[in-house]
DNA sequence: CTGAATCCAGATGGATACTG
DNA sequence: CAGTATCCATCTGGATTCAG
Protein backbone atom coordinates (compact mmCIF):
# COMPACT_ATOMS: atom_id res chain seq x y z
CA UNK A 1 0.00 0.00 0.00
CA UNK A 2 2.52 2.25 0.94
CA UNK A 3 3.75 1.83 -2.47
CA UNK A 4 0.93 2.55 -4.36
CA UNK A 5 0.79 6.36 -2.50
CA UNK A 6 4.74 6.39 -2.97
CA UNK A 7 4.26 6.11 -6.97
CA UNK A 8 1.18 8.33 -6.86
CA UNK A 9 3.27 10.84 -5.05
CA UNK A 10 6.12 10.66 -7.78
CA UNK A 11 3.39 10.70 -10.68
CA UNK A 12 2.12 13.68 -9.03
CA UNK A 13 5.58 15.64 -9.11
CA UNK A 14 6.28 14.70 -12.87
CA UNK A 15 2.90 16.07 -13.55
CA UNK A 16 3.63 19.08 -11.54
CA UNK A 17 7.21 19.33 -13.43
CA UNK A 18 5.70 19.36 -16.16
CA UNK A 19 3.34 22.00 -16.23
CA UNK A 20 6.08 23.92 -14.62
CA UNK A 21 7.87 23.19 -17.63
CA UNK A 22 5.19 24.66 -19.87
CA UNK A 23 4.75 27.35 -17.57
CA UNK A 24 8.67 28.59 -17.72
CA UNK A 25 8.56 28.85 -21.76
CA UNK A 26 5.08 30.99 -21.54
CA UNK A 27 6.25 33.22 -18.74
CA UNK A 28 7.18 36.30 -19.35
CA UNK A 29 4.77 39.28 -19.22
CA UNK A 30 4.30 39.37 -23.24
CA UNK A 31 5.32 36.16 -24.64
CA UNK A 32 1.65 34.91 -24.77
CA UNK A 33 0.67 37.83 -26.58
CA UNK A 34 2.91 37.84 -29.19
CA UNK A 35 1.87 34.11 -29.75
CA UNK A 36 -1.70 34.99 -30.12
CA UNK A 37 -0.26 37.61 -32.43
CA UNK A 38 1.93 35.49 -34.59
CA UNK A 39 -0.45 33.04 -34.53
CA UNK A 40 -3.59 34.87 -35.22
CA UNK A 41 -1.67 36.33 -38.48
CA UNK A 42 0.03 33.00 -39.62
CA UNK A 43 2.91 35.68 -40.47
CA UNK A 44 3.83 38.56 -38.71
CA UNK A 45 6.85 41.35 -38.79
CA UNK A 46 8.66 43.09 -36.06
CA UNK A 47 7.10 45.90 -36.21
CA UNK A 48 3.74 44.85 -36.72
CA UNK A 49 3.58 42.57 -33.74
CA UNK A 50 4.94 45.56 -31.96
CA UNK A 51 1.72 47.43 -32.88
CA UNK A 52 -0.23 44.34 -32.13
CA UNK A 53 0.59 44.71 -28.43
CA UNK A 54 0.01 47.77 -26.69
CA UNK A 55 2.60 48.94 -24.06
CA UNK A 56 5.33 46.36 -25.35
CA UNK A 57 8.98 48.32 -25.50
CA UNK A 58 11.06 47.13 -28.39
CA UNK A 59 13.43 45.78 -25.86
CA UNK A 60 10.97 43.08 -24.55
CA UNK A 61 9.69 41.92 -27.71
CA UNK A 62 13.10 41.86 -29.14
CA UNK A 63 13.88 39.83 -25.53
CA UNK A 64 10.98 37.53 -25.66
CA UNK A 65 11.00 36.62 -29.59
CA UNK A 66 14.71 35.22 -28.84
CA UNK A 67 13.32 33.18 -25.97
CA UNK A 68 10.47 31.58 -28.00
CA UNK A 69 13.18 30.95 -30.97
CA UNK A 70 15.05 29.05 -28.69
CA UNK A 71 12.49 27.22 -27.18
CA UNK A 72 11.57 26.22 -30.65
CA UNK A 73 8.01 28.05 -31.08
CA UNK A 74 8.73 30.70 -33.46
CA UNK A 75 10.60 31.01 -36.46
CA UNK A 76 12.76 34.05 -37.35
CA UNK A 77 13.15 34.65 -41.56
CA UNK A 78 14.96 37.62 -42.67
CA UNK A 79 13.23 39.32 -45.61
CA UNK A 80 15.39 40.51 -48.33
CA UNK A 81 14.02 44.11 -48.33
CA UNK A 82 14.97 47.76 -47.86
CA UNK A 83 15.42 48.60 -45.31
CA UNK A 84 15.42 44.84 -43.58
CA UNK A 85 12.25 43.22 -42.41
CA UNK A 86 11.88 40.27 -40.20
CA UNK A 87 9.12 37.56 -40.42
CA UNK A 88 7.84 35.96 -37.75
CA UNK A 89 5.72 32.36 -38.00
CA UNK A 90 5.36 29.90 -35.48
CA UNK A 91 7.23 26.62 -36.08
CA UNK A 92 4.96 23.33 -35.81
CA UNK A 93 5.84 22.92 -32.05
CA UNK A 94 4.56 26.27 -31.84
CA UNK A 95 1.16 25.43 -33.44
CA UNK A 96 0.66 23.21 -30.57
CA UNK A 97 0.36 25.65 -28.33
CA UNK A 98 -2.65 26.64 -29.94
CA UNK A 99 -5.32 24.44 -27.67
CA UNK A 100 -3.69 26.07 -24.68
CA UNK A 101 -4.27 29.10 -26.06
CA UNK A 102 -7.66 28.74 -26.53
CA UNK A 103 -8.39 27.85 -23.51
CA UNK A 104 -6.53 30.50 -21.49
CA UNK A 105 -8.70 32.99 -23.79
CA UNK A 106 -11.91 31.14 -22.84
CA UNK A 107 -11.08 31.14 -19.07
CA UNK A 108 -9.74 34.44 -18.94
CA UNK A 109 -12.94 35.51 -20.66
CA UNK A 110 -14.98 33.81 -17.97
CA UNK A 111 -13.03 34.88 -15.05
CA UNK A 112 -12.97 38.49 -15.58
CA UNK A 113 -17.02 37.82 -15.28
CA UNK A 114 -16.51 35.86 -12.10
CA UNK A 115 -14.09 38.81 -10.73
CA UNK A 116 -15.03 42.04 -11.71
CA UNK A 117 -18.23 41.14 -13.92
CA UNK A 118 -20.62 41.87 -11.88
CA UNK A 119 -19.78 44.74 -10.36
CA UNK A 120 -18.28 46.58 -13.29
CA UNK A 121 -19.30 44.52 -16.83
CA UNK A 122 -18.21 47.33 -18.76
CA UNK A 123 -14.36 46.65 -17.73
CA UNK A 124 -15.38 43.29 -20.32
CA UNK A 125 -16.38 45.08 -23.60
CA UNK B 1 -13.53 45.72 -46.27
CA UNK B 2 -11.74 48.32 -43.84
CA UNK B 3 -14.41 47.63 -41.06
CA UNK B 4 -13.95 44.05 -41.18
CA UNK B 5 -10.32 44.46 -40.70
CA UNK B 6 -10.60 46.85 -37.72
CA UNK B 7 -13.48 44.30 -36.39
CA UNK B 8 -11.16 41.75 -36.95
CA UNK B 9 -7.77 42.96 -34.83
CA UNK B 10 -10.55 44.63 -32.37
CA UNK B 11 -11.29 40.63 -31.66
CA UNK B 12 -7.95 39.66 -31.40
CA UNK B 13 -7.00 42.64 -28.94
CA UNK B 14 -9.68 40.44 -27.15
CA UNK B 15 -8.18 37.81 -27.23
CA UNK B 16 -5.36 38.68 -25.83
CA UNK B 17 -6.29 40.54 -22.99
CA UNK B 18 -8.61 37.29 -21.88
CA UNK B 19 -5.59 35.00 -22.30
CA UNK B 20 -3.29 37.91 -20.51
CA UNK B 21 -6.16 38.06 -17.98
CA UNK B 22 -5.49 34.05 -17.30
CA UNK B 23 -2.16 34.70 -17.28
CA UNK B 24 -1.49 37.29 -14.60
CA UNK B 25 -3.79 34.86 -12.60
CA UNK B 26 -1.86 32.13 -13.35
CA UNK B 27 1.69 33.82 -13.05
CA UNK B 28 4.09 33.68 -10.15
CA UNK B 29 6.91 30.95 -9.79
CA UNK B 30 4.49 28.54 -7.71
CA UNK B 31 0.99 29.25 -8.50
CA UNK B 32 0.50 26.10 -10.71
CA UNK B 33 2.23 23.77 -8.81
CA UNK B 34 0.12 24.94 -5.87
CA UNK B 35 -3.31 24.50 -7.94
CA UNK B 36 -1.94 21.10 -9.28
CA UNK B 37 -1.11 19.65 -5.91
CA UNK B 38 -4.21 20.64 -3.95
CA UNK B 39 -6.23 19.98 -6.76
CA UNK B 40 -4.85 16.26 -7.09
CA UNK B 41 -5.33 15.94 -3.09
CA UNK B 42 -8.63 17.76 -3.09
CA UNK B 43 -8.37 18.82 0.25
CA UNK B 44 -4.26 19.58 1.04
CA UNK B 45 -3.06 21.54 4.18
CA UNK B 46 -0.21 24.39 4.49
CA UNK B 47 2.43 22.09 5.84
CA UNK B 48 1.43 19.28 3.05
CA UNK B 49 1.73 21.64 0.26
CA UNK B 50 5.36 22.62 1.43
CA UNK B 51 6.21 19.35 0.96
CA UNK B 52 4.83 18.73 -1.86
CA UNK B 53 6.78 21.62 -3.98
CA UNK B 54 10.02 21.49 -3.71
CA UNK B 55 12.34 24.43 -3.03
CA UNK B 56 9.25 26.69 -2.44
CA UNK B 57 9.48 28.78 1.02
CA UNK B 58 6.71 29.46 3.76
CA UNK B 59 6.94 33.01 2.75
CA UNK B 60 6.25 32.12 -0.32
CA UNK B 61 3.49 29.68 -0.21
CA UNK B 62 1.55 32.40 1.83
CA UNK B 63 1.69 34.52 -0.63
CA UNK B 64 0.63 33.12 -3.57
CA UNK B 65 -2.19 31.31 -1.48
CA UNK B 66 -3.56 34.48 -0.43
CA UNK B 67 -3.30 35.50 -4.45
CA UNK B 68 -5.10 32.48 -5.15
CA UNK B 69 -7.85 33.01 -2.55
CA UNK B 70 -8.19 36.88 -3.68
CA UNK B 71 -8.54 35.43 -7.12
CA UNK B 72 -11.39 33.13 -5.91
CA UNK B 73 -9.48 29.91 -7.03
CA UNK B 74 -8.81 28.92 -3.55
CA UNK B 75 -11.11 28.33 -0.60
CA UNK B 76 -9.58 28.28 2.72
CA UNK B 77 -10.49 26.83 6.00
CA UNK B 78 -9.31 26.83 9.44
CA UNK B 79 -9.70 23.75 11.50
CA UNK B 80 -10.34 23.51 14.94
CA UNK B 81 -6.96 21.23 15.94
CA UNK B 82 -4.58 21.60 18.14
CA UNK B 83 -2.23 23.33 17.03
CA UNK B 84 -4.51 25.14 14.44
CA UNK B 85 -4.47 23.60 10.60
CA UNK B 86 -5.76 25.42 7.88
CA UNK B 87 -7.00 23.12 4.89
CA UNK B 88 -6.81 24.51 1.17
CA UNK B 89 -9.45 23.38 -1.56
CA UNK B 90 -10.12 24.98 -4.78
CA UNK B 91 -13.67 26.45 -5.43
CA UNK B 92 -15.54 25.84 -8.21
CA UNK B 93 -14.08 28.41 -10.24
CA UNK B 94 -10.98 26.84 -9.16
CA UNK B 95 -12.02 23.73 -10.91
CA UNK B 96 -12.70 24.84 -14.05
CA UNK B 97 -8.90 25.10 -14.34
CA UNK B 98 -8.44 21.57 -14.44
CA UNK B 99 -8.82 21.56 -17.97
CA UNK B 100 -6.06 23.73 -18.89
CA UNK B 101 -3.76 22.12 -16.14
CA UNK B 102 -3.86 18.91 -17.78
CA UNK B 103 -3.17 20.60 -21.15
CA UNK B 104 -0.19 22.46 -19.65
CA UNK B 105 0.64 19.42 -18.49
CA UNK B 106 0.66 17.15 -21.69
CA UNK B 107 2.23 19.84 -23.64
CA UNK B 108 5.03 20.25 -20.95
CA UNK B 109 5.76 16.52 -21.63
CA UNK B 110 6.10 17.14 -25.00
CA UNK B 111 7.96 19.98 -24.99
CA UNK B 112 10.32 18.92 -22.90
CA UNK B 113 11.22 15.67 -25.39
CA UNK B 114 11.25 18.21 -27.74
CA UNK B 115 14.17 20.50 -26.17
CA UNK B 116 16.12 18.47 -24.13
CA UNK B 117 14.80 14.79 -24.80
CA UNK B 118 16.51 13.82 -27.95
CA UNK B 119 19.75 14.31 -26.34
CA UNK B 120 19.05 13.35 -22.72
CA UNK B 121 15.76 11.53 -22.27
CA UNK B 122 16.95 10.54 -18.82
CA UNK B 123 16.34 14.05 -17.62
CA UNK B 124 12.70 13.30 -18.57
CA UNK B 125 11.96 10.06 -16.26
C1' DC C 1 13.35 48.57 -39.87
C1' DT C 2 15.23 45.50 -36.48
C1' DG C 3 17.43 45.15 -33.06
C1' DA C 4 21.60 45.67 -29.22
C1' DA C 5 23.59 48.37 -25.26
C1' DT C 6 23.23 51.03 -21.20
C1' DC C 7 21.16 52.89 -17.20
C1' DC C 8 18.24 52.49 -13.45
C1' DA C 9 13.90 51.99 -10.42
C1' DG C 10 10.98 48.79 -8.66
C1' DA C 11 9.37 44.05 -8.15
C1' DT C 12 10.56 39.33 -6.88
C1' DG C 13 11.97 36.00 -4.01
C1' DG C 14 15.34 33.54 -0.69
C1' DA C 15 17.06 33.18 4.25
C1' DT C 16 16.22 33.83 8.73
C1' DA C 17 13.97 34.89 12.85
C1' DC C 18 9.76 35.58 15.28
C1' DT C 19 4.49 35.19 16.80
C1' DG C 20 -0.11 33.24 18.21
C1' DC D 1 1.15 24.52 12.66
C1' DA D 2 0.50 28.49 9.94
C1' DG D 3 1.90 32.17 9.05
C1' DT D 4 4.41 37.35 9.49
C1' DA D 5 8.45 40.57 9.47
C1' DT D 6 12.79 42.01 8.02
C1' DC D 7 16.85 42.16 5.36
C1' DC D 8 18.94 41.86 1.12
C1' DA D 9 20.57 40.06 -3.54
C1' DT D 10 18.88 39.30 -7.89
C1' DC D 11 15.79 39.82 -11.67
C1' DT D 12 12.59 42.45 -14.56
C1' DG D 13 11.44 45.63 -17.48
C1' DG D 14 10.95 50.70 -19.01
C1' DA D 15 13.33 54.73 -21.29
C1' DT D 16 16.67 56.12 -24.09
C1' DT D 17 20.35 55.92 -27.22
C1' DC D 18 23.02 53.77 -30.76
C1' DA D 19 24.08 50.55 -34.92
C1' DG D 20 23.72 47.73 -39.21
Amino acid sequence: MKCVIAEFQQEQKKRMRAVQDSMDVLNGKWKISIISSICCYKKRRFSDILNDIEGISNRMLSKELKELEINQLVKRTVLDTQPISVQYELTEHGDTLQTIISNLTDWGIVHRKKIVGEKCPVLIG
